[in-house]
DNA sequence: TTGACAAGTTAGGCCCGGCTAACTATATTC
DNA sequence: GAATATAGTTAGCCGGGCCTAACTTGTCAA
């Protein structure tokens, strides 16, 4: 409900990266796969999708592929972006397993933005380039 | 609509955390306070605080004064921590206004709990202890 | 004390994001 | 090429969270 800063939900957000994850990762998207990722019956699939391609999201054929449109790419490519960097704080710098810091990062990604993002990024490189992680592990 | 860690949903905790602070601050949380506080309009109010009462988190009577329960006052003491943690980074160490600092706190509250988040409290102490915060300011 | 204003509630509507059940379309396999 | 299995869609439901409009309750001042 609450929307974000690109003006979609959370939950839209998550439906453009994972729709972006699977284009790479497989080549295409499909909508049982949308569906798996993102843990909701393909029902719920159809119709987010077929609202993010209303709103100029993503590109939908009935029973065919999805794909995202150009603004789509982008936000996705910056959700991915924040997500990495998040998963590489919690994990190599915090020390989290791998599925929490992942879990956390899910999360993250889509609240910490603008400025404060790019202060954060900021701050992440610097510790990878200047700091033992172990150190804070603690 | 998305569940939090509590088992409520991140607008539900903004509304213990308000009625928290009301509390404190001015003694007792009336509806119209809890509103204008959430930028929300008093029915809304009426209906989230008449919800929460129901699960277990608030004491309401009709036209009367709004608390907490114990274990509302429990969590709204946790996201209050979290918020101040949360602001003291973004403020004081990344060097954001306070308005944006607080905005952020705000929503990052609700994401980063339990183990992520006693790892990131751990670390932003041992920054305060340690480093010069206009270090990581630009 | 009563009349006006402020505060709070109820009713009803809307959107999002889930779900199930039933249907349709596509693929596969014989 | 028909039968079956799989994938996708539609319809209809529910709950949360917001709104407005209309009503009720409470408070305060003349």
């Amino acid at each position: 409900m609450t929307e974000m800063i690109s003006g979609l939900t959370s939950v839209q957000e998550d439906y453009l990266e994972t729709i972006y994850r699977l284009t790479i990762e497989r080549k295409v998207a499909r909508n049982k796969e949308i569906a798996e990722a993102l843990n909701v019956k393909t029902a719920t699939v159809t119709g987010a999708v077929q609202h993010l391609a209303e709103i100029g999201y993503v590109n939908y054929e009935s029973h065919g592929y999805v794909t995202l449109t150009d603004i789509g790419v982008k936000l996705a490519k910056e959700l991915l972006e924040r997500h990495q960097l998040f998963y590489l704080f919690f994990h190599d710098i915090l020390g989290l397993e791998e599925k929490v810091a992942d879990e956390v990062a899910c999360r993250t990604e889509h609240h910490i933005t603008g400025e404060p993002y790019r202060r954060f990024r900021d701050l992440v490189t610097h510790f990878q380039n200047c700091t033992h992680p172990s150190k804070y592990q603690r």
